[in-house]
DNA sequence: AACAATTATGTCAAAACTAGCATAACATAA
DNA sequence: TTATGTTATGCTAGTTTTGACATAATTGTT
């Protein structure tokens, strides 16, 4: 059993653990095609991805104009928010988990904790 | 700014507030037409996601064979998980909240709670 | 028995979303 | 200055999801 959260403003914005991680390995590895390629996704969704985020939250979050030889980095605020964001999920799963268990009449089979690239 | 969350399984529930406000109807409507109507979504599609749900829990959530000129109501499973989840939403949605605020470095606009329909 | 309201489902169109192709522009290395 | 890898973006086809239509079957009312 596991959780589906992600965050919207009255803007639209959807920003999930899907983004965060996008971002983290866009931050680790400093390009955006490197990123969707170890991720299993094209380039053209990861670019999709973010710049919708962008556009919602009125920010960049990656560094335009930036090397197009050798790819490209968060700018701060992007590099702010998605530590932030998985701080905060991290935090907020563990809590509803927790607190599923204690209230929720289901029979939890598994209870495969899902495995978290969050290191 | 509010909060996506709903739960999934490894047999890959799927069960949200969404359905859970649509049960709470039902009982308190008694009848899954009315409950429907009242939250603007054609009687197939609210008894399609009932019984997908039904489907994926193994359990029955309406009482079947009841009353086809009167309507219909929830099994005991049904309306316990309804409560329960309720609840258990409530609880999560509001410390997940919280901690945004406290954690994430969002400049939240409005701030519109959504109003609950949980009374 | 005839009628009305509702459950229960199949089906098929429509709409939303996704994936992938194509391509321009550009920066850097050689 | 040519070659390469990447950013950046439009566009289209394909897939998945959703929604509406049709229609039995059933049950209570009159």
């Amino acid at each position: 059993m596991r959780l589906h959260l992600w965050i919207e403003t009255d803007t639209g914005l959807l920003f999930g653990l899907g983004r965060a991680l996008l971002l983290q390995k866009i931050d680790q590895l400093g390009s955006i095609k490197r990123a969707a390629d170890e991720l299993g996704m094209s380039y053209r969704a990861a670019w999709g991805k973010i710049r919708k985020s962008e556009e919602i939250l009125g920010e960049k979050l990656i560094l335009q104009g930036c090397s197009k030889r050798d790819g490209c980095e968060l700018t701060e605020a992007g590099r702010l928010l998605m530590e932030k964001f998985l701080l905060w999920y991290d935090t907020v799963e563990k809590e509803a988990l927790e607190k599923a268990r204690e209230m929720l009449p289901l029979r939890i089979k598994g209870y495969s904790e899902k495995k978290k690239t969050v290191d």
